[in-house]
DNA sequence: TCTTCTGGGTCATGGTCATACCCATGCTTG
DNA sequence: CAAGCATGGGTATGACCATGACCCAGAAGA
């Protein structure tokens, strides 16, 4: 993960264009709509869901800076298959089709990351997969918890709503195995922030079946 | 998906490379080992899935004649996501990295169709998140039931615990779905089949919210 | 300071589905 | 034709987790 934050191989694709600005909670893109572009993310962080009609949305991830987004509808020519919005406020260019076939011709190198770009969002939804068909909601919820890059002072910034959000639960649910987390003294919560006290024991019970 | 069985650009990425045959309920590669190599599937189906420890598997997709396999495992890098077997007698290819350097330096236009190709494995893999996250088992099911290709005769051959692993329930659940649609005279059981005797009203079952 | 809002904790309730049985049926092979 | 085995189907039980309801605490704004 921490590689990406280098200079990104995207660049070239961005050069000349004049990167947009979102605000924070601004909509990207919209599930359900022609993916005719696709987004280079310069700063900022956004998250990209999948949303039911009666309105549950299921976080798919969380996009930063140097990351690429909405581009596997972009590549198969069909409807978003998610939404996107800006966290912090947002600068990033889009890129279409002529762009894409003009920068794709002058560096043909370009098709190797980004094959591999695709094949990670692959992996990432291969792993959500695996974890609903398999794991139960607590292990689900410590998983999450241990992926998410904690702020200087340790403390993970996240709210029980999002959490669920991100794993497929209740808020119901993730206050309640938080809790029995807390009880086992794996970690500590404040005010819409948790701190890991125990990490390796919270891996260890994350990664056991 | 029918415009797929037209000839495939992967092609190139075969010639002079020579076939190796599996047999049916043969494994072609498995989750967790090393992905050095991926597949282009020149005749027969295949299966991939994934499986948790306690042996538990989810079918992902049946990949057919055309189809390249395990190539997301194969463009990151990471050990490979999930395992493939063959279905019926298969005839695949192997590429490793070297060859396709080789072919994608001779053949850059080769890097578009490749890029949609994955894009596809996202959107199915999407799909499956939305399933899991929104629609409950029998809207899962006959889902399944209308994705699957007929013989001539109409029949759809496939057991209940196919279905199951497909849409990720279990054998019961299915038995008492498929129940349920027979009492409502949408479809009919045969031994080892199914035959659909109002697909019209299963699909307005099925994507209804 | 008072109000309002959002996030968090907890309960009872119920739905959905897995598990573990059991039995029925129809291929299949000796 | 018989035995054997795989698949299909039924049922009771219980685990898991969503729902709706309610209250509380801290933050933010008037």
């Amino acid at each position: 993960m921490a590689e990406r934050r280098e200079t990104t191989p995207w660049a070239l694709l961005a050069q000349d264009q004049s990167p947009r600005t979102y605000a924070p909670g601004q909509l990207i893109y919209l599930q359900g709509t022609e993916a005719d572009t696709f987004f280079y993310l310069l700063s900022g962080s956004a998250r990209s869901y999948i949303s039911s009609e009666t309105g549950d949305e299921r976080v798919l991830t969380t996009h930063r800076s140097g990351d690429l987004m909405g581009e596997a509808a972009f590549f198969d020519g069909c409807p978003r298959v998610s939404s996107a919005v800006a966290v912090t406020e947002c600068r990033a260019v889009s890129i279409d089709r002529e762009r894409l076939d003009r920068v794709l011709r002058a560096h043909p190198e370009l098709a190797l990351p980004m094959l591999q770009y695709l094949a990670r969002t692959v992996r990432l939804l291969s792993d959500h997969v695996d974890g609903m068909s398999f794991r139960p909601a607590d292990q689900r919820v410590a998983r999450y918890l241990l992926s998410i890059p904690p702020e200087p002072n340790g403390a993970l910034r996240c709210t029980h709503e999002e959490i669920g959000a991100a794993v497929g639960v209740s808020r119901v649910t993730v206050s309640r195995v938080l809790g029995e987390f807390t009880r086992q003294g794996w970690l500590r919560t404040g005010y819409r922030a948790l701190f890991l006290t125990d990490a390796a024991a919270l891996r260890a019970f994350a990664f056991t079946d």
